[in-house]
RNA sequence: UGGCCUAUGGUGUAAUUGGCAACACAGCUGGUUUUGGUCCAGUCGUUCUAGGUUCGAGUCCUAGUAGGCCAACCA
């Protein structure tokens, strides 16, 4: 549609630069990269909705590529999750890979590299090796190991995958350059033994290849063109070149790394590790709880893979630090829940309400539409009866011109139903008000055309019958950080600005059409926001969480004053 | 005693590659409305600094300033 006027990103302007420079357009190949040691978040959708996006844009293929290379921290649990959460924002990749598929290549490569001098053993520990390392501004210095033979490399070499080492007592490292300003290229480590059990190649291998070694590599094997990463890995640039360089033949395609700004979203952690800290010291109740900014969190807060690809769209991609406010990706989600979420009522902090000139025990079923956004969205029974719940904030005994809500003697439409004046109130020894008694208008019945039903009455009221009231559980959310960049403090940790009320377990009371809402239902609560029927649900008793509320004009103009 | 990257309204991203700085969010005004929602109209406000090249600079050059990243047998 507007896809043809839409700017481009530069990632974009590069294809298109590369695009018009020859590459031929058939060539095109992208891939998404994740570790299978965590659930993805907002900040992988971005890299998602741009990979694919990128397939999509120039009919290309997509891999979904796991970079399984550390069996210390990857599980099958993270690679199921993470395929769910793909296909769950609307993507669907070409082909599924592991890093682990290419281990026996990779050696093979590296064995090659060891013939060529360019790669050797080394015998030292990690501390003798770091400080040989040098620092950002002092350069390294040589190992002595650096000048092994290549026949005693070749034998240690295969002596560790043979299992003949411990762990930490061996590595295989590329000879590059020691004295180099860039630190990753000093001699970094290609392989290291590690005795774990891999999720999918078990006790098959007892070394196992680094990042940088593997991911270049693998690109390369599947002839990815462009190879798109965070700028955290702008350094490993020159190195991803270098590996590429030791087994690059000039009839393939020379995958192209460019980096991009990861996003940053205000009032939250973007960060697995981050994360896995919020899960492991039980902040949140894990990866999917919906105050998470994980896609299988959003998912279950009642976010949309729609509202979740225009965020990322609208976001875009650059170099620069960023830091996203929340509000954005909460407009995104009511701009669609808007267009596709039924309309129902609720009451979650109920006032009974008597019409005391409503017959007792008499009772009658309402039209109501599903969705004025919607008019192929139908409509549905209301039951209404003489004793109803409104909200508490909804009346006042006393209150002036600005307040179009109910107050004693004031008029008030209720939503789809009649007119209701209210006449007196009740009250509890302490003063609370416990019961509203009210009169309605017979003819101001909504839709029945009469002309009392069109007079204008300033407010409308969202309500709840009390004889057919469904009583659910209600999870209110708020931010889960009360600072907007928490984890960007030099001296404080970003545990220290949890937001212990970010949620509020609360009951309501709903109306009887919900009875069979289904787990991931949408709905909206009128007046007060967009709501999902949470997984905890059960048959005879719902859970609901908040999504977001409705924009709010009503409480800002109380907070102005 | 270094290297790499970045700098455009409050926020995020654009600018036909050197040609009138725009779009969205947020904010503020008003209108419509049986959701104080939606929708509609309007409004506020932007090129880090200093030089230079040019008829013309957000864009190119130089210097500065600020921020981010780099010393895991993590990715």
């Amino acid at each position: 549609m507007s896809e043809a006027s839409k700017s481009l990103n530069f990632i974009e302007h590069i294809v298109e630069e590369d695009l018009t420079n020859g590459f031929s357009k058939e060539k095109l190949r992208f891939r998404f990269p994740p570790e299978p040691n965590g659930y993805l978040h907002i900040g992988h959708a971005s890299s998602i909705c741009l990979n694919f996006g990128l397939g999509l844009r120039y009919d290309a293929p997509v891999n979904l590529r796991f970079d399984d290379t550390n069996p210390a921290k990857e599980e099958q649990e993270f690679v199921d999750a993470i395929k769910k959460d793909v296909q769950w924002l609307g993507y669907r990749w070409n082909t599924e890979r592991y890093a682990s598929d290419y281990f026996q290549q990779l050696y093979d490569w590296a064995v090659l590299l060891i013939e060529k001098g360019k790669a050797y053993i080394e015998s030292q520990s990690s501390e003798e090796m770091a400080f040989q390392k040098g620092t950002p501004i002092v350069p390294g210095t040589d190992s002595p190991f650096r000048n092994r033979s290549i026949e005693e490399n070749l034998e240690l070499f295969e002596a560790m995958k043979n299992g003949e080492y411990e762990e930490g007592t061996l590595v295989l490292r590329a000879k590059i350059n020691m004295g180099s300003p860039n630190m990753l290229m000093r001699d970094p480590i290609m392989y290291r033994v590690l005795h774990r059990a891999h999720h999918r190649t078990n006790t098959d291998w007892c070394i196992y290849p680094m990042y940088d070694w593997t991911h270049g590599e693998s690109d390369y094997i599947e002839q990815v063109s462009h190879s798109l990463c965070t700028l955290e890995f702008a350094m490993h640039r020159e190195l991803y070149d270098w590996f590429l360089d030791q087994v690059y033949d000039e009839k393939s395609i020379r995958p192209k790394q460019r980096e991009f700004a990861r996003r940053n979203l205000s009032h939250t952690v973007v960060s697995k590790r981050k994360l896995l800290r919020l899960v492991q010291e039980g902040v949140v109740n894990g990866w999917d709880d919906p105050r998470m900014p994980t896609i299988s969190g959003l998912r279950r807060r009642g976010y949309t893979p729609e509202s979740i690809r225009n965020f990322a769209d609208t976001i875009g991609i650059a170099k620069r630090d960023n830091l996203i406010d929340v509000s954005l990706l909460e407009f995104h989600a009511r701009e669609h829940l808007n267009k596709v979420a039924p309309r129902v009522m609720g009451v979650l902090d109920p006032l009974k309400v008597v019409i005391t000139n409503y017959p007792e025990g008499g009772e009658e079923w309402l039209e109501a539409e599903n969705n004025p956004e919607d008019e192929s969205a139908g409509s549905r029974k209301l039951p209404f009866s003489r004793e109803i719940y409104i909200e508490r904030g909804d009346f006042k005994e006393e209150a002036n011109r600005k307040f179009f809500r109910l107050k004693l003697g004031g008029e008030v439409r209720l939503k789809n139903a009649y007119i209701i004046k209210a006449e007196s109130c009740s009250k509890d020894g302490e003063g609370n008000i416990t019961e509203i008694q009210c009169t309605y208008d017979l003819k101001s019945k909504s839709g029945s055309g009469t002309e009392e039903s069109l007079r204008k009455v300033k407010g409308t009221l969202h309500w709840v019958c009390v004889k057919h009231a469904l009583e659910a559980e209600i999870r209110i959310y708020d931010r889960l950080f009360l600072d907007e960049s928490p984890d960007t403090h030099k001296d404080k940790d970003f545990m220290e600005f949890i937001n212990p009320n970010a949620l509020k377990v609360i009951k309501g009371y709903l109306e009887p059409s919900l009875k069979n809402a289904q787990i991931e239902d949408r709905v909206q609560f009128q007046r007060l926001g967009y709501f999902c029927v949470d997984p905890d649900s059960t048959p005879g008793k719902l859970v609901f969480n908040k999504t977001v509320g409705l924009r709010d004009t009503w409480t800002k103009i109380q907070q102005n004053n």
